[in-house]
DNA sequence: AACTTATCGTGATAGTTATCACAATACCCA
DNA sequence: TGGGTATTGTGATAACTATCACGATAAGTT
């Protein structure tokens, strides 16, 4: 038996999500087993590199045979964290907050919405979700922390993304997930993740203004 | 004079887009010149990726002053291809497609939104923003190559993303971003880009399920 | 039980990206 | 005009990540 301790990469990380995602889709199709190969059909990932990933956290296959569909998948669940359930509140009910809300998805993977925020007087009250009711912001920090909100989603405009930041801190969050094109800081002990849609259209735009995309001439003088 | 093929890393592209965002909230605070220690204090980046980052398209400083941040703002824009107007379709009028098409953000940096498409009857013919009405998804194809859109935006459920994508591909787009949860395929000639906002909240529950991020104990028989 | 086949797990290697340290140089001021 | 200071641009290096190639091994077959 061997125990070391090592990095593993963020890239893995995110790839183990879309495992799960493709693994859960093939299982609907049928597919009790897979193999890294099928998989990486799936999900546009070469097999060694899903061996790879898995190979970070254990022993999850059986050599020449491959993996149980459903065994992998809640494996994988386990690693990521999603075995047990995140309360979450999200703060700016605009349309992408209403969009995040209304993703089902959440629900059915690990995260539970207690609470929704918007400093919008008039929205105040509306439900969103069965049984969600938008609050005002001044009640952010009473809300959030009696609920034990661990996860919190910023969907304000940039102006007042980092005050926004700042009252999820107040209350407790342990990790804040951040969608307005403002980089907010936050204490160490805080996990912080910026979603940047405007940054993933500039990506696009950089590799059409490109033939052979990332591939360039440097002039120096 | 030297000239070298040479390849820019994808972190570096990202950056360039946040350097913008950053770049234009010093100068509206009145920083006509910034160096690099400043404006990677205000984005989250080091001074030396910074530099290291502009010096794969050229030189941009003055040694021992800084950037002009106006100039510098527009090299930027320049080298992202973001000094020319991309025309723009959205196929799916939901919360987050709605979302995207009132982000002013989008008009005002390069992008400009030539069509919205929605598979709903009921949307059909609603002026989602001055001058945009949703059309048919039997338009699309018509549509889309007439405006000579350049890029399409896929914000549809999972099941009907790939068809989406095919249509888009048909109407003539040479980019592709896809926020469906599904990746799909594309012809080698198009560029395409996922976004996975599952994968970002789930890369934050693995975060906050454990103590010291990116680092894990492995065991093995 | 030996042989064959499929497929995993992983050490070694190649490739990519970030960091560092310092030479280069523009501006300021005496 | 020469010396001091600030800050860039970049080669060298370190760190990280992906790919490859192959040994290990489980199941089926004769």
């Amino acid at each position: 038996m061997k125990q070391k301790d090592i990095k593993i990469p963020e890239a893995t990380i995110k790839r183990l999500s879309t495992y799960i995602n493709c693994l859960e889709r093939l299982d609907d199709k049928g597919c009790q087993v897979v193999s890294s190969e099928l998989l990486g059909e799936s999900c546009q990932v070469s097999p060694a590199q899903i061996r790879k990933d898995l190979s970070y956290f254990g022993e999850f296959g059986v050599r020449g045979v491959g993996y149980a569909t459903k065994s992998l998948t809640e494996e994988i669940k386990v690693i990521l964290g999603l075995d047990c359930i995140w309360p979450t509140v999200l703060v700016g009910v605009g349309h992408l907050g209403h969009a995040l809300l209304n993703f089902t998805f959440f629900r059915e993977h690990g995260y539970r919405m207690v609470a929704a925020f918007d400093s919008d007087p008039g929205k105040i009250g509306t439900e969103v979700e069965e049984g969600l009711h938008i609050q005002p912001i001044e009640k952010l920090v009473e809300t959030a922390s009696r609920e034990k909100a661990a996860i919190g989603i910023v969907t304000v405009p940039a102006s007042s993304a980092q005050s926004t930041a700042d009252l999820l801190v107040e209350a407790g969050v342990r990790g804040i997930l951040n969608f307005a094109p403002f980089k907010v800081r936050v204490p160490d002990n805080i996990t912080l993740r910026n979603v940047s849609i405007v940054s993933e259209l500039d990506n696009l735009a950089y590799l059409l203004s490109n033939k052979k995309p990332r591939r360039r001439l440097k002039k120096k003088k």
